[in-house]
DNA sequence: AAACCATACGGAGGATGTCTCCGTTTTGTC
DNA sequence: GACAAAACGGAGACATCCTCCGTATGGTTT
């Protein structure tokens, strides 16, 4: 979880940095425990750093979850490779990238919201790191599309709007994980071109 | 909006009436220009109250909430009895419901969410409003069933969870309105049986 | 119409949370 | 070891939610 980039410039002095991953670290377990809601002094206290700290660092929630989710980035990224080399076909591909951005979003109770403001927002940390996502979905679904197991009408914004709105709905949905899953269906359902539509169960 | 229930007991004195009223009017409207998150606080002043009195006629935002949309609800239980007694077919049915739904859970900005929490809490002011929507909705769903025009796993609260998540992907992404659209499409293309999808450009 | 009391009002204030400011401390360099 | 830049910490300004309780008002009774 360091972030010391080689040859740029100076780094960052040594306590700083220190003390930055320790935050990132306590934030990841408290946000796991109480949702990205929770209280960002408290996590400030429990990293054992002062207020000022945390937000010198991360000026406000959102920049923290960015910087949390970069954490996570390589973790996606090495998904998306390993499902871009399987000999799968394309429609599959991309139906395992969706599930892969569906647990993704899920990372954090209430995580979804965060993310999907930032998707419309464009210029935040968070609408960047979206902004990726989006991308590559767009290529999986370019890929199912030329293969003809995709509408062709469909945006590959609008899949990952449609992944960040799975994940929105199990939020919280635990009494009832059936949604998510019928979520899905749904949504794989309303892709996949005629004929090629799969029930799921 | 006035809620002078007739024949039950002794009503509530005149003030408090008044007040109720009062609070409701200016809430609809703060809560069109700030969405839902607005300050309770702020409500109460404008509406010439003491907090005291905002709280004690609605314990909580969600009560509010509730209070707010039971003034709505003749509104779409007309527009329900409208669909209802159109001549067109069930599937036609149920995708009109659903685009009522999905414009009744718009109301406000970031109305979605609050609903999407009392959906999966039940036992709640808004909980119950929302069971009543998805009985609705499984039985416009039952009938395009027995149509043969709608997928037969699919059921009534993961379309009514579907429209929330429409409504929720629509705020905020005004930058985008084709999202919300194509959510749309999404769903309605997920629980058509195969063969009677419409790509609903 | 005066007195009575249940009902309702108002707003100060406790609790919690976000974020800023600035005096003090630490680090890296010379 | 001395010096300046970088970073720290935590008090406190400010916003919100919500409660508590002394005070005012409305309806009823005589």
């Amino acid at each position: 979880m360091s972030t010391t980039a080689p040859g740029k410039g100076r780094g960052p002095r040594a306590d700083a940095q220190r003390n930055r991953d320790h935050i990132l670290d306590t934030a990841a377990q408290y946000f796991s425990e109480h949702g990205v809601s929770g209280s960002l002094d408290a996590i400030a206290k429990k990293a054992g750093v002062g207020a000022g700290t945390l937000y010198r660092h991360f000026p406000n929630r959102e920049a923290l979850l960015a910087a949390l989710l970069t954490a996570r980035d390589e973790e996606l990224v090495k998904r998306r490779d390993a499902i871009r080399a399987e000999p799968a076909g394309a429609a599959s591909r991309l139906e395992q990238w969706l599930d892969a951005l569906i647990g993704w979003a899920g990372a954090f109770d209430g995580l979804p919201e965060p993310l999907r403001t930032a998707t419309t927002t464009e210029t935040s940390p968070l609408g960047m790191t979206c902004q990726g996502y989006i991308t590559t979905t767009d290529e999986f679904l370019l890929a199912a599309q030329k293969e003809g197991t995709a509408r062709a009408e469909v945006r590959g914004r609008d899949l990952f709007l449609a992944a960040l709105a799975t994940s929105w709905v199990r939020d919280a949905a635990m009494a009832d994980e059936f949604s998510a899953q019928a979520l899905k269906s749904l949504t794989r359902n309303g892709w996949a071109a005629s004929g090629t539509a799969d029930s799921g169960h």
